[in-house]
DNA sequence: CCGTCAAGAACGGTCGTTCGCTTTACAGTG
DNA sequence: CACTGTAAAGCGAACGACCGTTCTTGACGG
């Protein structure tokens, strides 16, 4: 019945990243409402129907793309817990901050951008934060977990609050894609020295 | 000759501001790109001959409510230095938090939500970032002056950027700012006190 | 020769903005 | 204080452009 004529499907994975990452790339440029698809087709080098055989929608085609770039960030803070080493806060929340900034700034493209951008669209977009949500929860567990193991350690008062102390240690990676991008002027290395120093203070019963 | 039928100035500025508070509340709920001007002209009340009487463009709407917001959150900043009192960096850090929250949330609209809008839109309009930039770059100027401080008090170690401590400092606020909106889970004085409790253990000669 | 993949013209809808008209409110006048 | 001239203030239908999406058509491989 079926002549099945099958393209290898490693060329469909292949024609799906070329149309994320010529939408990722124009995404990063331009917001996500300002692009049109016509722009996003046009940088895939593929036709307006071949794209939408790919992405249904417009919607799903964002919600695929933060996905990935969210997605990405929380798998290696993940990988971080379970290679189950205890940095001191101080080495954890820097480390952090340097691995987000390669990260983000590897490619040919500043991840980080989609990632601010999709910040405001999760705001709006409930498809959007349902892919948000968990990864940034995913990454602050990390931080919850560091500072849960920094109050047995006796760095932080037993009575602290390990949520909000994770809080204010993920703040420290928003705070650094965020100043980067908007200011310009903040170094990767030096912002995480900066920190080395400001959370270096809080007494170790280990050193 | 001239009948000059001037309506009081003091009804112009109400009028524009009239528009300004239905463009917020409706950009904060849906973003700058996504909210259509007959969005914004239906929630003002007037007309969009009228609205057009007042804003130029969309752009220079947007650029006027930024200013508003962010430039309302600088102001608080400059003055804090004009008062010239000396808080601890843990105090001060956690005092602009509480500040923060309390400034971006007393009003009908969660004006937090149209800064976040306002970081994705400053990374693709310079008229927005132009306004954004040098806002930013006061708050952040003020904490840049506690480091100072609190390395001249021997808190901080000499030899340490006082730039990429400042922020440090400042990440603390943004970082609310985002995990509040995109989370929901983290509290005003909580967060306050976690902040608190890690910026406290640098010595102090002081103290 | 069937089924899949890609192409791109075309679609209805919505966008930001304009413009000609009506209404409003005040200064001058007697 | 009533009237009137005048320009600002307001209105809203209409505009061209562009939006995201669909659909017809053709090419190609099994």
């Amino acid at each position: 019945m079926d002549g099945v004529p099958r393209v290898p499907e490693s060329h469909l994975a292949a024609r799906r990243d070329q149309i994320l990452d010529a939408a990722t790339a124009r995404f990063a440029a331009n917001g996500f409402q300002a692009t049109g698809m016509a722009d996003v087709i046009a940088a895939s080098g593929l036709s307006a129907g071949a794209v939408y055989r790919y992405f249904r929608s417009k919607d799903e085609l964002i919600a695929a793309i933060v996905e990935r770039v969210v997605g990405a960030a929380a798998a290696r803070f993940e990988q971080l817990l379970e290679d189950d080493a205890a940095p001191d806060p101080a080495e954890a929340v820097a480390a952090a901050v340097e691995m987000v900034a390669e990260l983000t700034t590897r490619g040919p493209v500043d991840l980080s951008r989609v990632a601010v951008q999709a910040w405001g669209e999760a705001l709006r977009n409930p498809g959007v934060h349902a892919v948000v949500d968990p990864a940034y929860r995913t990454m602050r567990g990390y931080f919850v977990e560091i500072a849960r193991r920094g109050q047995a350690a006796g760095r932080f008062p037993a009575d602290a609050d390990p949520l909000h102390l994770g809080a204010t240690m993920m703040s420290s990676v928003f705070g650094f894609v965020l100043q980067r991008l908007l200011l310009g002027d903040v170094d990767p290395a030096a912002y995480a020295a900066a920190l080395r120093v400001t959370w270096a203070g809080a007494p170790s019963t280990t050193g």
